[in-house]
DNA sequence: GTCTATATGATGATAGAC
DNA sequence: GTCTATCATCATATAGAC
C-alpha cells in the first residue's frame, strides 16, 4: 500500500524543497542532495526540473477537483455543500502540504507561462465551483442577500488555502478542528 | 512633493517587478532594462540586488508598524481598534501594493538569512498587535468568548494580507469598500 | 550617472561509463 | 539507477572610461 516508486519519492522530496524554499531557490543540486544522488542522475527519472514541479501541481489538482465535483453533484442541502467544500479544502492542507504550498506560492507566475496554462483554467474552474455553492445559498435563504458573492469568494479561498502556512499536519489542531473554528468563524461572525 | 530621487525611483521600478516575477525570478538586468539603463549602472545606486529589497521592505514596515502604534495608543474602545487595524491594513494594501506583496510572497524566505532576520521580529511585533487587540475584545466583551484568539488572529492576518492577490487600486472596489465588507463577514458571519 | 568590458560563480542539462 | 565529467548559459557583481 505504501509502495512508492523511485521516481514518486523524488517527486516527494523535491516537493518538499520547492515548498519550503520556492521553486526558482531550489536547485537541481539541492534536490539531488536531499535524495542521496548526483544532480546528474535526477535526469534519468525526469526531463526537466520543470517537468518535476508539473507532475506534483497537475496531480494535484486532478485529486482536489475531483473531491469538488463529487460535493457539487450530491444531494446535500447548499449549507452543508459549502461546509463540505471548506473540510475538504482543509483536509487537502492536512494530506497534500507541499503540494498546496507551492500552488499557492509559484501558481501565479507559473500560470505565466504555456505549459502551466492549466492553472489557470483550475483557477477559473475553482471559482466556478464556489460562487454555485454562495449562490444557491443565498437564492435557498441560508445565507444573507446582502453578501458580494464574488468578494465571500475571494475571503474563503484564500482564508482557507493561506493556511497552509501555519497549518502543522499532526499538531494541536487536527484539521477537523481548523475546519470547525474557521466555520465558526465565517458563518457566525466573531462578535456576541 | 512628488520629488522622487532617482535612487527612490530605481526601487520603484525594481520593487513592481519583484512584486509581479518575485524576487529570484527578477534579474538585475531585468530592474535595468525597466528603467532603460545598463545593469552595471544599477551598482552606483545600490551594492546588491539583496539590498534592494531590503531597503523596500525595511521602509514599508516601518510606516506600518508606526500606524499600528498610534491605534493601540488611542482611546477608541476595543472594537473599534479592532476595526481601525483592519482598515490601516487594506489602506497600506492600497497605498503600497509592490511592497506588500513581495513581503507576503518573500519574507518566509528571506527570513532565513540573517541579514532579514528584523522580518522575523516584526512578524512576532505584529501578532503581538493582533493578539492585544482581540484579547482587549473578549474580555470587554464586544467578541465571543469561545473564540481561539490564536486562531482568529491567523485568520485575520491572512485574509486581510492576502488580498494584495486580488485587489486592484482604482478599481470599481476602493479600499474603503473592502474593508467594510470583509469587517461585515468577520463581525457578524455570512449567514442569515 | 551611465556605459564598456569582463570576472566569477552558480545552475540546468547532457553523454557515456559502470 | 547512479556516477564521472563536463558544457553552455545565465546571473551577480566589479573596474575604469566617458
Amino acid at each position: 500500500m505504501a509502495e512508492q516508486t523511485r521516481r514518486e519519492e523524488l517527486l516527494q522530496i523535491a516537493a518538499e524543497l520547492f515548498a519550503t524554499k520556492g521553486f526558482k531557490n531550489t536547485t537541481v543540486r539541492d534536490i539531488a542532495d536531499a535524495a542521496g544522488i548526483l544532480s546528474g542522475s535526477l535526469y534519468h527519472h525526469f526531463d526537466s526540473k520543470e517537468s518535476m514541479v508539473d507532475e506534483i501541481l497537475s496531480s494535484f489538482q486532478e485529486e482536489l477537483f475531483g473531491a469538488y465535483a463529487g460535493i457539487l453533484a450530491g444531494t446535500d442541502d447548499p449549507r452543508a455543500k459549502l461546509e463540505a467544500a471548506v473540510r475538504v479544502s482543509f483536509e487537502a492542507i492536512d494530506h497534500h502540504r507541499d503540494e498546496v504550498a507551492i500552488f499557492q506560492n509559484e501558481a501565479d507566475y507559473l500560470g505565466t507561462f504555456d505549459r502551466f496554462a492549466y492553472l489557470a483554467d483550475r483557477n477559473q474552474q475553482s471559482r466556478d465551483v464556489w460562487l454555485t455553492l454562495l449562490r444557491e445559498g443565498v437564492s435557498s435563504g441560508a445565507l444573507r442577500k446582502d453578501l458580494d458573492v464574488e468578494l465571500v469568494y475571494r475571503f474563503i479561498r484564500d482564508t482557507v488555502w493561506v493556511a497552509v502556512r501555519w497549518y502543522q499536519p499532526g499538531g494541536k489542531l487536527s484539521h477537523h478542528d481548523v475546519a470547525d473554528q474557521y466555520l465558526t468563524i465565517l458563518l457566525d461572525g466573531i462578535t456576541t
